[in-house]
DNA sequence: ATAGTTCTTTGCGCCAGCGCAAAGAGGAAA
DNA sequence: TTTCCTCTTTGCGCTGGCGCAAAGAACTAT
């Protein structure tokens, strides 16, 4: 089941240069920049770094998809965003060097990311003045997204929010296949739970429900969206 | 009852010198800033800014309360941060001028604050590479908190919520008093349940409950808190 | 194959919290 | 003072969603 194929660093180039974070730099700088960070192979179910962990390192995700969450004291999990290649993630130590990660991040799937010292990315980015003004601009956006989950979590019913998540999911790794379109991860009742604050039990009886209606296909961890427009209506509050 | 009195600029400087932005800047350029700002005089109840508003400025509150808070489809609120005086807020539109604000930011008493047009700010920041770094470390530290927050409302009791809410605002603006510690700002019950996902009636019942056992004394949009160790216990869950 | 593990489904009972309704209480304005 | 408005309290009934339990399904390893 593992590819722990490692990625060749020329792969490495294309897909830091889809980076939002790397969008302006010049080929020779992204060079520059790959040669300055350490490639890091994760098993499925490892973790790039875990909740309390200093936050020495930034990554950049260069395959596979990665899980950010919290625990709590007694326990449960909160999956607060799943990182695709391309993305950033752990950039909490680039402004508070003495700071430990709020969360953690684990490989869903095998897993490969670039990682950079957070000393070292700093200086890579003093010289571009761009770069930080970008990572702010990444930051608003986080905290836009995050103001919008906690007002839906805040206010909609349960069913709103796991059709929510679905087509967020769907945005963001969404495959077209035959039926219709493929989230592209795997993604147990259990995971979806914990991304919309309820239970696997209630995510398993809506799947139910909307699988008789031929909303959408499911599998063991597998789900396709097929009338991308039902969810809709289901978030608008228009389908009971 | 509306002290539209409004404070001279000398005032002002102190008040700056204090927000974390600006801990840095010499007395010289501080006055500098202070003069590309417009003071603003909002009533209580009014705004400084709405949702869905062209982002065009950006503010540092310098007296009174503001409440930075969504409205969904349906018409209900949703608190996400309250503001105090020395605080940033509105500033979307440094990173993404075309943005529109995706929260409305409303006085909740008579407020002042030094606003600016976001291309003008930015270029008084363009000269002090510090600045945004500063400005993403109260990013990072806010991304966190909506972090911790989001997973709170995902897993934790309602009691356990309004109980944090009452020991947070307290942190941010408690004022020690004869029987405890007051919060300071006009606080209802359908505030307080706009802050933590619930409703008032929900609210006036924990208050209730809890004033019976004299952790809490209440009147009329005010809560003074009587023994914060007791909250905490309830936090934790070890009380019932 | 076979056994073991993990994920999924669904019946059932339960209860935390919602929300209406109606009465009460506190301030502000005239 | 009286009126008006807003905020608060609490009884009551209801229900969305939780969570156990147990069976079934899908995948993995030997």
């Amino acid at each position: 089941m593992s590819k722990l194929s490692v990625l060749p660093k020329a792969d490495l180039l294309p897909i830091l240069s889809r980076a939002a974070l790397f969008r302006d730099f010049s080929p020779g700088e992204l060079i520059e920049v790959l040669e300055a960070g350490q490639p890091r192979c994760i098993e499925e179910s490892s973790f790039f770094f875990q909740q309390g962990d200093p936050a020495s390192r930034l990554y950049v995700l260069t395959d596979g998809r990665v899980r950010l969450s919290q625990v709590t004291v007694d326990g449960q999990q909160v999956i607060l965003r799943v990182i695709v290649p391309g993305q950033m993630f752990g950039a909490i130590g680039l402004t508070q060097p003495e700071a430990l990660y709020p969360v953690s991040a684990e490989a869903s799937e095998d897993s490969q990311a670039l990682a950079w010292e957070t000393g070292v990315f700093r200086r890579l980015c003093e010289n571009r003045p761009g770069v930080s003004f970008d990572l702010m601009g990444m930051m608003t956006s986080y905290i836009q997204e995050m103001q919008d989950r906690y007002r839906e979590l805040a206010t909609e019913r349960t069913e709103q929010r796991v059709a929510r998540a679905l087509l967020r999911l769907a945005a963001q790794l969404g495959r077209k296949v035959e039926e219709g379109v493929l989230v592209d991860m795997a993604l147990s009742r259990q995971s979806l739970a914990e991304m919309t604050g309820t239970t696997l039990y209630t995510v398993s009886r809506l799947f139910s429900k909307w699988e008789r209606r031929g909303v959408i296909q499911t599998g063991r961890e597998r789900v396709v969206i097929v009338k991308p427009h039902d969810l809709v209506q289901i978030v608008e509050g228009l389908a009971e």
